[in-house]
DNA sequence: AAATTTATATTAGTAATTTATATAAATTTA
DNA sequence: TAAATTTATATAAATTACTAATATAAATTT
């Protein structure tokens, strides 16, 4: 169990573990603005894909749509979204993300590219060159993950 | 810029973004216990490592020392971990993770891995073959961000 | 056009978290 | 060794983030 010997197999629990480990030590590095993890999900979201309505928001993150509509109120007083109407449908609000709001996303990501860059500089290269291969799949996995 | 055709080195940037994605489709997979998640990053530290003072724990997560007294005394109402005093030093209280607390981390895991597989499923048998290659050297860059 | 559904907002209550301060044990120093 | 300092945790008060319940207003269905 765990045991990854046989590398013509793709031991699941194995990738999910070592993923595990690297998501909490992305998570945490120490990061200049102090935004909470919603409200930095919904930036990033946002950054992927502006404008994007409310309901759509309230169905992406784990939050209410209660929360959500506080959340967006929170970030537009902070300049990093913006709220517009819908001109097909006069229920809804499109919620943009400013530039402010990418730069935020942004900086963060250079921040942990960063972070990443130095570990992986000790990392052989056969090591790199095995990551590197694996970034097409990994791609692929992301991809049917999004689709389900 | 982003383009990874050169597969010989590897592009951090595109690494750091596949690995942003497929770390928030893991985050959105629903999950039955409805913990915070600050709470379940404790419990999950915990899952690696048990016991842990309060000032470790303080170190890691993103929380205040305060907030992590307060969040481990949650965590010992609900059974999840338990205070032990140091025997060598009067000051300290090491927290234990319960097997209940353990449990939570297990089941989570477990639903994770069986999404997983389910997208994994979908991949060609290369891509698995890729990726599968890729986690001795993934592992590898976990230590050096562990040690950091 | 009346009833229903959809999209967002508001209100009130609760939970989580921070800041500042307190306590108590261990260590250092005079 | 007693006093001062540091280290480890706890508590109190205030703030922030969140949920549940309800309201409003536009669109859709009957």
């Amino acid at each position: 169990m765990g045991n990854n010997k046989d590398q013509n197999k793709l031991n699941v629990t194995d990738f999910a573990m070592v993923f595990e480990d690297l998501t909490r030590i992305i998570i945490r590095m120490p990061s200049i603005e102090k935004l909470s993890f919603t409200t930095l999900s919904v930036l990033h979201t946002l950054s992927r894909k502006s404008p994007m309505r409310l309901t759509e928001l309230t169905a992406n993150e784990q939050v209410t749509q209660s929360g959500i509509t506080q959340l967006v109120t929170r970030l537009e007083r902070d300049g990093l979204v913006e709220r517009r109407p819908d001109p097909n449908d006069g229920r809804v609000v499109q919620v943009h993300i400013t530039e402010r709001g990418a730069n935020v996303i942004d900086s963060r990501r250079s921040e942990r590219i960063e972070q990443l860059s130095k570990f992986i500089e000790g990392l052989t290269p056969e090591d790199k060159l095995a990551i590197a291969s694996a970034i097409p799949a990994l791609r692929r996995l992301a991809e049917l993950g999004n689709d389900s």
